[in-house]
DNA sequence: ATTAGCACTCGGAAGTTGAGAGTGCCAACA
DNA sequence: TGTTGGCACTCTCAACTTCCGAGTGCTAAT
């Protein structure tokens, strides 16, 4: 059943005053902090409205009310005024954004330290890569103890390793070990690399000491590596300035369970398109140790099959409109500049599309 | 003045015995701990005195004492028993240890998390390199707009890059700027590389590209991030369990501080021995946010001139024996493996040597 | 449909009380 | 002289009570 105008505006106001004081707001309130032309005692019979609708609730008799998870999803979902991000702010965050990005390579590390700067709420970040492949194959001869191995792989990054043998290898063997392995280690993935195909190389290159196992097993750990998702978490601290967590044992399970790190991974399926910003509160969340806490999810293109995650970490009442927006335009930006070239265009952080469950579809 | 043996006894009783509790303790208590064969009002006798002396104090009249930070460093340099590890704690921290160190590589997080783990208390990891220099320069040509950079630098460290052009480069050239970086760049400190070494190694190679500067830009790109100290934190979360971090405020203070990271180096003067450990009680750390916790902080050899720095945050209230002996444990772990080969003998771990401010010394 | 008025509820702050832990001191004792 | 049991005293902490006020729900008037 859809909601008469004034009770939208009253919830968007409920919400609002909520997240911004953190305690239960009362009808006088919002009389008083305009929008409505109307006392009190109207706003009080239609907030009984929304508390029998399930929208808000009351910690108690006679206290103010506070939003439900249905309430923020409906303020979330329509109430809530796009936030346009005030020019200062657009462009210190470009500033930032630009400064981490010119260094070697923006680590999962520094865009998870970056958002939880920018939002002042705990982040995790992680990457989801497709099967990472070896494009390129050198072995570079130093002496003749020592060799070292360079693999490109699929995208642009670049890894290498400095092996340190037992026994001497001649120069030869090392070419004839590197030609090889550029022949059949390169395009394939890493469940096509089996014992069969080692051993097969070994004895092609005519290696009787056991070096191009070795050479394998970092290959194989370097692919490995590539395509385990890698996450961090930055700013748990930030929880403990929140009211909701001056209980120590609840800011505690919190931030044990963020230091864990990988859970956030079920919220992200069919995230696909990067000017999209999920948002999932209280109980939407899968995870128990979130059930009275609200996530907001953007994802990016990073480049070469990867995507990323950004999660940001809060309490149900927290700054959604700003959080959503920081995140839609960090997001857009590290697409623009690790993805491929298809650069949004100007202004596009003004169109937020925020998605999530509809609260009607709700049980 | 020295203490009697009987005061020793019962100054090493109550902190144990607050480490334990965190409660004030009483003279019953420590009466029936035995130990001490006398009665609880002999000991309230000595207790008045060890106030007297500095060593200890009273929340409040008819409270039990509590160390005061002389008290815990009187404990920490004499009185304390050198905590032997058990069997069983060796091993696992040896399987742990073992695990870490066969990827790749140690990084400095992976130290850190795992000394937190160990000793369930916020860790800060560190290291500080000497002036690193290249050992050997590679350019490997990949096609006629990329190529790859791999340096070798002092130690047994690669990094390597992909450079992809918007010009077009011929093998030729590659190769050129290959051997004229090897002959001119390597074995030199960052600051060595002035302007004039490039413009001239680019006339050198007959470069009209600027293709010599990119190199070189990565070249001091690569130096500066070798020499810069890395930090790391982990497991600041763990602060939250320990009862004198119950204000939020107080642990949100120092957790940020933590999370800040390079504040240790003060500390790291003159540790050398790596099999020493150090102690800094309350007021001793220089740090204003330290000054009523504690930080062991053990030093370990990271191979190439490189030492890595451990430092352990705590209440002054920790468990010092216990910490350091892990503490000491894990940093000559990781000298064993990281550093030069001179592994100390079996059973080092029982000669352990704290060091710190004596408390006679104090103004 | 809106509003003013009013009685009612309830949580939390402030104040009160009592129990218990621990002390300091004294007198007796070895 | 050093040690011990005893006892009065102190002070904190938890439990309980009191009280204020914010906020409600309802009703009657507009």
């Amino acid at each position: 059943m859809a909601l008469s105008e004034r009770k939208k505006k009253i919830l968007a106001a409920v919400v609002d005053e909520y997240i911004r004081t953190a305690e239960p707001v009362g009808s006088k309130a919002i009389a008083q902090s305009g929008a409505l032309h109307c006392s009190s005692a109207t706003i009080r019979n239609e907030l009984a409205e929304l508390v029998a609708m399930g929208y808000l609730e009351q910690p108690h008799t006679s206290a103010g009310r506070v939003p439900t998870p249905m309430g923020y999803r409906m303020y979330v979902n329509e109430l809530m005024e796009k936030q346009k991000l005030s020019l200062e702010e657009l462009e210190d965050m470009n500033r930032r954004l630009e400064a981490k990005l010119q260094e070697l390579d923006a680590t999962i590390t520094d865009v998870s330290r970056l958002a939880s700067q920018m939002t002042d709420y705990p982040v995790v970040a992680l990457t989801r890569q497709v099967a990472a492949t070896i494009k390129r194959f050198d072995l570079i001869y130093v002496d003749a103890n020592t060799f070292i191995i360079v693999l490109m792989l699929s995208g642009s990054t670049v890894k290498s390793k400095l092996v340190r043998l037992p026994v001497s290898v001649d120069q030869k063997l090392v070419q004839r070990l590197s030609s090889l392995f550029n022949a059949s280690f390169t395009g394939i993935t890493e469940d096509q690399i089996t014992p069969l195909l080692i051993s097969s190389t070994e004895r092609a290159a005519d290696d009787t000491m056991g070096i191009t196992s070795v050479i394998a097993a970092f290959v194989i750990e370097t692919l490995t590596e590539a395509n385990t998702p890698s996450a961090s978490v930055s700013g748990e601290n930030r929880l403990l300035s929140q009211p909701e967590f001056r209980d120590p044992d609840k800011a505690h399970r919190l931030m044990s369970f963020l230091s864990g790190g990988g859970y956030i991974l079920p919220a992200s399926e069919g995230l696909g398109d990067s000017s999209e910003v999920r948002v999932l509160i209280g109980p939407e969340n899968v995870a128990e140790e979130l059930k009275d806490s609200s996530v907001i999810i953007a994802s990016y293109d990073a480049g070469d099959n990867t995507r990323g995650l950004i999660g940001v970490v809060g309490p149900t009442r927290m700054d959604y409109s700003a959080v959503a927006a920081k995140l839609q335009f960090l997001a857009a930006g590290l697409s623009r500049r690790l993805g491929g070239g298809e650069a949004p265009p100007e202004g596009m952080h003004n169109k937020l599309i925020i998605k999530g469950d509809d609260p009607n579809e709700r049980r």
